[in-house]
DNA sequence: AATGCTTACAACCGCACCTTT
DNA sequence: CAAAGGTGCGGTTGTAAGCAT
């Protein structure tokens, strides 16, 4: 359903994410957050864009984002916000938990290409347009709900049901990912993902391998534990003023420490 | 079974805005 | 204050899958 992917005159694969792709920037964000869109793709071992990484997190891998049909109350909303605030599709998507700017923007075409023939017919039996069905009738067309290819509803109101099984489906999913080497280590714990998505730099981590003084763990302990390591190493926050907190590396300092975190891991893993 | 049409949606592009230097 | 770089948004495109004929 998307480009096959291709490798452009600058070296820069686009199209098609593949699974190899998606593992390697979940688990890049997952562990490091996204500090930079423009380098991310080089750390991570991508060869893309980081605008194409940043869509491909933002729309598609990021936790939480919901895949599926709309429910109607879903779909509801989007009509109420788009006759209020109309093509600020990032705006009504913070109305809706999970849904997309994208998603939101794919769907509404594809309710007004439905509209829009709803009306044409409407037209031709002598109805005036806006007499034309409401969304709430196009949708009942569509019964039942088709969540995911697997899963259809016939009661709307087993919906709230369905969406907590699925997001236990993908927790289960994720844990059952192999474990990957290196950067690629995929995160089991999903809880721990609320602090790559708050403030990077300040959130608490839960464990620092790089500060030798609070954690005994062994690197080989840390690749193969669920833990994030969201922290330069205090090794090279000199400029460290709190012996409580980690300074926010500068630009050329935090790219050094990335490239010898790889060197470390290569080398461990060799 | 083959062909053409429609639908759904992932992904790209260009632009505007914001932040940093 | 201006320039440069990064980010986010909205519009658009391309294509696989599904459906109709």
């Amino acid at each position: 359903m998307v480009k096959p992917s291709f490798v452009d005159k600058d070296g820069i694969k686009k199209g098609a994410w593949s699974e190899e792709e998606d593992s390697k920037l979940r688990a890049y964000i997952q562990r490091f957050g996204h500090w930079n869109w423009c380098l991310l793709p080089k750390y991570a071992g991508l060869v893309r864009s980081g605008k194409s990484c940043r869509l491909r997190w933002v729309n598609y891998l990021k936790p939480g984002v919901k895949r599926g049909n709309y429910s109607k109350e879903e779909a509801d909303l989007i009509i109420e916000l788009h006759a209020k605030l109309g093509n600020k599709w990032s705006a009504i998507a913070e109305k809706l938990p999970g849904r997309t700017d994208n998603d939101i923007k794919n769907y509404w075409h594809t309710y007004l290409k439905k509209l829009s023939r709803r009306n044409a017919a409407s037209t031709d039996n002598k109805q005036h347009p806006c007499e034309a069905s409401p969304l709430t009738s196009i949708l009942k067309e569509e019964q039942p709900y088709q969540i995911s290819p697997h899963v259809t509803v016939q009661d709307e109101s087993a919906l709230n049901d369905i969406v907590v099984a699925e997001s236990s489906s993908l927790h289960d999913f994720e844990n059952s990912l192999p474990p990957l080497n290196d950067v690629n280590c995929v995160a089991s714990d999903s809880t721990c993902l609320d602090s790559v998505e708050g403030n990077f730099w300040t959130e608490p981590c839960p464990i620092n391998y790089f500060d030798q003084s609070s954690s005994e763990l062994s690197y080989a302990e840390l690749l193969s534990s669920n833990s994030y390591v969201l922290s330069p190493p205090r090794w090279l926050a000199e400029d460290v003023s709190s012996s409580d907190a980690v300074a926010e590396p500068q630009g050329n300092l935090w790219t050094e420490f990335l490239d010898k975190l790889i060197q470390n891991m290569e080398s461990n893993l060799t």
